[in-house]
DNA sequence: AGTCGAGTAGGTCTTACGTCA
DNA sequence: TTTGACGTAAGACCTACTCGA
């Protein structure tokens, strides 16, 4: 009988997800995507077999989720434009009724009553950058928190609520989502690392370990195995293994007080949270 | 140097519309 | 004339990248 091959495979199926992460099936993505790692770091226990599965962003994707689809304007001709008044391409109508959002355009170009840093200045002088005060970004913070996407009407109710136009609105969210998958990102890329080293520290161990094994091969059996196997009993309770006293054809003179030879509880050896699936 | 609002490029998807068998 | 399939344009929205305050 030869010895299994031990080595551990180290499979770290990093699925390429083309740039186009919107591998198309997807429209509106409810949540943050779900990293790939997400369950992984759940199970705090890394797996032979990292795998990080194709797409698991596309898991989620909805190609019904309608709540995304609904909330769109159906119609090239229907309704809401993300755009904003400072930004209008030529090609593009203007929203129509714009859930009555018409007159929020005019408001929010003064979207800023705290020093005006955001003036739609046609006179072609640079726009200034806009700050957001801190109740606008807790604000947002708490909707990013409930959903990070956002309906065009929750985007109008949004701007609305907090004096913006709903292209800031709109922006800020998508810079959100970017900048969490960006740290997302990095924390898996560590999670990743740490489980690497932690897989080939055990891979090193392993390797030991078989070494040894076929060393204890080339030696004379253990004590234990000089039994006949049908000899040995074990105990349930304390999981003693023991010679039976009293075996087929030895039991001889033995039934009296002999003790049987006892070999101590075996530790499990090659027990180990990453391949004890698999030697089970 | 890092943060963050904003612009742009390029992608997908849906809808409306025209054409054709 | 009607109808279904098909191609295309337009618009909306997304991610990725980038710039600049």
């Amino acid at each position: 009988m030869d010895v299994c091959d031990t080595s551990l495979a180290l499979g770290l199926g990093v699925g390429g997800r083309s740039t186009a992460s919107s591998s198309g099936t997807t429209r509106r993505r409810q949540e943050v995507p779900c990293s790939p790692l997400r369950s992984l770091m759940a199970q705090k226990q890394p797996s032979l077999m990292l795998s990080l599965p194709h797409d698991v962003y596309n898991g989620e994707t909805n190609k019904g989720s309608e709540e995304g689809r609904q909330a769109r304007p159906s119609s090239p001709h229907s309704t809401v434009s993300s755009f904003s008044a400072a930004y209008t391409p030529p090609t593009m109508k203007k929203e129509k009724d714009d859930g009555g959002g018409g007159g929020e355009e005019a408001d929010t170009a003064r979207a800023d009553s705290r020093g005006g840093s955001y003036d739609d200045n046609d006179d072609g002088s640079p726009r200034k950058k806009l700050r957001l005060t801190k109740e606008q970004s807790a604000l947002l913070e708490d909707r990013f928190k409930e959903h990070s996407t956002l309906n065009p009407k929750q985007k109008h109710a949004l701007a609305k609520q907090l004096n913006l136009r709903p292209r800031q609105v709109e922006v800020w969210f998508q810079n959100r989502r970017a900048r969490t998958k960006l740290k997302q990102t990095e924390v898996d890329c560590e999670f990743l690392k740490r489980c690497c080293e932690s897989l080939t520290d055990e891979n090193r161990r392993l390797h030991k370990e078989l070494q040894e094994l076929k060393v204890l091969k080339l030696a004379p059996p253990p004590v234990c195995m000089q039994f006949p196997a049908a000899t040995l009993t074990m105990c349930p309770s304390c999981k003693s293994i023991r010679a039976a006293a009293d075996g087929p054809k030895g039991g001889g003179g033995g039934g009296g007080g002999a003790e049987p030879f006892v070999v101590a509880p075996a530790k499990p050896h090659f027990f180990h949270r990453f391949i004890h699936s698999a030697s089970c």
